[in-house]
DNA sequence: TATGAATGAGAATTCATTCAT
DNA sequence: TATGAATGAATTCTCATTCAT
């Protein structure tokens, strides 16, 4: 794929995460994100073979921003909680930084849209953060909890505390204290009990 | 109303809530619900006067069916933490219950879909859990967490619970015990620290 | 027919005159033309087969009251010319007397809505008019227009002197003069020439 | 607009006007139109957004049409008189010429079906004959008779002409002496008493 | 490779009419 | 005779996708 052609896929994605989010995904039709991209209807095929095809690229896109977010300063010598503490942190400040995006995923995550292939693509991409969870367990810090439930309390915490963070507009401080609030939360309640 | 207007109501509810599951959101449209549910098309429109009002009996439906479960043997005299530990624990095992009708919630809840007219009637009817938790939160249950963050929290660890449980076909004592971890995690994790 | 029959059947008339005024032609069906006049959905196709035949009986019914303000204080003594003279006066007053009606009338006869057996009816009530104009040619008052040319040119004068009376509301002497304006047009165009 | 769009406009706008002639205004969808044109039912709507927008394409059409047939041989150097005649007749003529387009004309004019926005844009292309009755009004032609009237009463013994001719199915000499007639009730009508 | 007109199945909704009560 | 829920064909309009240029 040429330069140009992935200039032209992303320009696309752009354009469909910008429509879903101003008009909703129901009233997005492939003619207007054609328009709002600036091509013709037809080029829009020439990338993508399908609508559906689309949306993969769209959550796969997202997924790979939020990592690219996420993964700097990585404090990988630093041991597992420190790791672990560093991605949810992360997270939740991408939330909070691109609500837009954030919100976009949450509901593609749901919604039945994404196809198992794009799932599987994207456990090569985002798998790291399971092996994280597991050492985590192994090493004791998790108590008794499964690493699927592990996973799925880590997304939880994080996913609340975006969601009040962006409901009270915080910022700065406050914002600091709130992620580290969730944060909190998430490390008592998930540590095994003495 | 009749009764017979009532069940009639119910069963195109039912059918809708039953082809949402089956085939998805996208999929579903009025005449395949009307045929569904066995009347004529030009019938389900004698009843809800749009597919968004039908939409929006839908989500009321569940949120009532959902409150249904989790009212029975409420603890009324046993203290509020007593309380939100009922609540906490019905809502998980309505989840495990009626899966399809809890994953459609959850679908529903994000996508906009749900006008807010219904969101305020459900206000009144969902109510007395927010009073809960605010008075959990001035007898100093929950630290220094916000009402609004201490519902998220509530909603978010319920979820995951939810979520495991189904993916791990859980039933009997694995699942009461897996009810019991998700509780303690909120509980140990929100309460003050010492 | 009963009383009783021939009142509800006239309740429907009415309702639909007054529907077809408000809200146009096309968006009124029959379920809010019987809501209108009171009755239930069904009531109304006891009273009439179709929608057809409810329009056909509107139509009569208008051309029957436009009559019975014709026909008070019809000069059968003094002349064809006056009773030309007056029938022609009489219908401009009622159109401006009827505006409503005299526009829902204009509109039928276009329409192509009214059947043929109708058209037929009313030739027996409405033929005397046609009679008048024949015996005025007869007796030289038009010239060589031919019967029909005059029946043209008649009502067509009545109705520009009707729309451009309504589009000035006039009332009063200035009403009485527009139209005697309009009739002498009629008259001094129609008449032969010296 | 390329030529090939405007040729397509008019095939639709052709299509449109036949079967409102052959099966009525109340019985042409815009799927028989589509069908009719010989283009798919989606394409319709690629030339006009709605078929309100289609309906005012097609009245603008047949006002277009009429006054592209009265326009030429526009007698300027001969006086108002002979300008008025010259558009009166013509008018008949085109009555008599295009007895479809000038019915169905007729019929929209009276529907309210024609968006305001189409009658202004008329006003501009038809607005030369006002300010013609205007002069010949302030030229003393016309007796005291006002602007609309004397406008209402043009319109309406043009018709009258028209819909006789066509019932008589006059041709050659006898439709040209009955448009003289026709036209002479009108001068002779309207004009100012000695 | 880019274009955008053409396609036609499918969507939500309406409505004249029927018929069991 | 009156009722009004039920019917399902018909309507306007949308939209993912194709394909000739």
């Amino acid at each position: 794929m040429t330069t140009k052609a992935r200039d032209k896929k992303n320009q696309l994605i752009e354009a469909t995460i910008d429509l879903f989010a101003k008009e909703g995904f129901w009233n997005t039709s492939t003619a207007r994100i054609s328009k709002h991209a600036g091509v013709a209807t037809g080029t829009l095929f020439n990338y993508f073979p399908s609508k559906e095809a689309l949306i993969d690229a769209v959550y796969l896109h997202l997924k790979l921003e939020m990592k690219a977010f996420i993964t700097p300063g990585y404090p990988a010598d630093e041991g597992t909680g420190a790791c672990i503490a560093h991605v949810w942190r992360r997270y939740a400040e991408w939330g909070v930084h691109s609500p837009v995006h954030y919100q976009l995923l949450e509901q593609l995550r749901l919604s039945n849209l994404v196809s198992q292939q794009i799932e599987d693509r994207l456990m090569e991409e985002i798998g790291f953060m399971h092996e994280l969870i597991e050492t985590a367990r192994q090493q004791g810090l998790f108590g008794e909890v499964s690493l699927e439930f592990a996973g799925a309390l880590i997304h939880a915490t994080v996913t609340a505390t975006i969601n009040v963070a962006l409901a009270h507009q915080l910022t700065g401080p406050a914002l600091q204290k709130h992620i580290a609030q969730g944060l909190s939360v998430l490390w008592t309640g998930i540590q095994p009990s003495k």
